[in-house]
DNA sequence: CTAGCCTTGACC
DNA sequence: GGTCAAGGCTAG
């Protein structure tokens, strides 16, 4: 007979007491635990109020507990099983005779018995929360979280504030205390861990199509292009030799050098915009050079390794301290790494989002000496909707808010960002410089 | 899939 | 502020 968790749940016919009589009586006393039928009674409710022993076992596999779990004291391990197991549909079968042993030794051996036991202490599936409380909770937690952490560029400011105003700056010898290291995301050695965007589980997304927006033929081929672009020139990987060379980053300008490669792409990249082409030749030399610094800073968030702290180039992984050692700015190298993660953290690697953000560095009224600033504006205006539409689409209504706000705030983000880059290139000798790079860049 | 640890909101 | 009990994340 299989272990039909439904049917079992919702009589309490848990016939053979004996089933569980090895490890049941022993933890029953020990804890005065509800029996199934107690548990049926509304009485079993207020459980909050029953305060426990220090000690507590896992009520179906005798483990450690920490207290209830769905209306029993259960280990953490016995907890998850009940939360992924209570609610399928599929009915679980016991290879053997539906009376296993379920301890921490056995518990894994036999699914059918272990759900069956669940139940038969007590566990109450109705308190697995479904697909609407989930996205109630989840929703109040994004809520919370933003109300915690209103704008991105206060909090980037705070450091750059903090870098300057103490003044250590312009020393990383001797100055071990101010770096720290970044964590990788979700874990923390200590310090206060990371806030960053946090990606809507894929489960938790409405399965209701309404709830999508979907992109117009128009729209669609926009992005698909826009896109392409970007995948062929400024995400694509160069083919170069294997070698790798920390050393290479010893100064300013060989990072200034570096970014070479990126400009010479990024001219490839707005080669392929009609939009950019309908611009004046000095428009289009304007809105270059002043995005230079952001794409670059945008190129290198896509290719951050946040389990790594550094980045993947052709030439192998570039450690992100290595801008500690060319710059000599701690603070340039926190709020970069900073920056790559939380970028990092809400694209992922959704080149259609680098992309559309890429689209709106380019396209960017703000930017010094344009002549069609108002046409510009148009322009970008146009992909932020896209961009908006595409949240919509990938998201839904529900959640594509957060995601669309925090693709605005990176761009925040990097006006300040690339302003302390700037920084740099004041201490940057224009002899070691290319001349592209001084040409972009305005170096004499 | 499991199980341990983490984060969080509700409640006290 | 502390505790409890949900769900989430992820190494194994």
């Amino acid at each position: 007979m299989a272990g039909d968790s439904d049917s079992v749940a919702s009589s309490g016919l848990v016939s053979d007491d004996e089933m569980f009589a090895s490890s049941s009586t022993t933890i029953n006393d020990l804890f005065e635990r509800p029996t199934t039928s107690e548990c049926d009674d509304a009485v079993c409710l207020p459980r909050r109020k029953m305060k426990l022993k220090d000690e507590k076992l896992c009520g179906v596999c005798g483990d450690k507990a920490l207290g209830y779990n769905f209306n029993a004291i259960t280990c953490e391990s016995c907890k998850a099983f009940f939360r992924r197991n209570a609610l399928k549909d599929k009915t679980m079968v016991c290879l053997f005779e539906n009376k296993c042993v379920v301890d921490i030794r056995t518990r894994r051996f036999c699914p059918a018995c272990r759900i069956k036991k669940c139940f038969h202490i007590g566990m109450n599936r109705d308190m697995i929360l479904d697909d609407s409380e989930r996205k109630k909770r989840m929703s109040k937690v994004i809520e919370n979280r933003a109300k915690r952490e209103p704008t991105s560029t206060s909090s980037s400011e705070i450091h750059i504030k903090t870098e300057i105003d103490t003044d250590d700056s312009m020393s990383c010898e001797g100055n071990t205390e101010l770096i720290r290291p970044p964590t990788p995301y979700g874990k923390s050695h200590g310090d206060k861990p990371e806030i960053l965007f946090k990606h809507i589980p894929k489960h938790l997304l409405p399965a209701n199509k309404s709830m999508y927006y979907t992109l117009s033929l128009e729209e669609s081929s926009l992005l698909k292009d826009l896109t392409h672009a970007y995948q062929e020139t400024l995400a694509a990987m160069p083919e170069m030799g294997p070698y790798s060379e920390e050393k290479k980053y010893n100064r300013a300008a060989d990072l200034v050098n570096h970014s070479e490669i990126c400009v010479r792409k990024m001219i490839l990249f707005v080669k392929y915009l009609a939009d950019f082409k309908l611009l004046s030749q000095d428009d289009q030399i304007a809105a270059l050079k002043a995005s230079v610094m952001k794409t670059v800073l945008l190129r290198s968030a896509l290719f951050y390794i946040i389990e790594k702290d550094a980045w993947i180039t052709p030439k192998g992984e570039i450690p992100s301290s290595i801008l500690k050692k060319s710059t000599g700015f701690v603070s340039v190298h926190n709020n970069h790494v900073y920056y790559c993660r939380r970028v990092k953290s809400m694209a992922q690697d959704d080149l259609h989002i680098y992309s559309l953000l890429q689209a709106l560095i380019l396209f960017d009224p703000a930017g010094l000496n344009l002549t069609s600033r108002e046409y510009v504006s148009t322009i970008q205006d146009k992909y932020l909707i896209l961009l908006k539409h595409y949240m919509e689409s990938k998201f839904s209504y529900d959640y594509s808010r957060e995601y669309y706000v925090s693709a605005l705030d990176r761009l925040s983000d990097l006006r300040v960002l690339s302003e302390e880059h700037a920084k740099i290139l004041l201490q940057v000798n224009p002899v070691d410089v290319e001349p592209l790079m001084l040409e972009v860049l305005n170096l004499k």
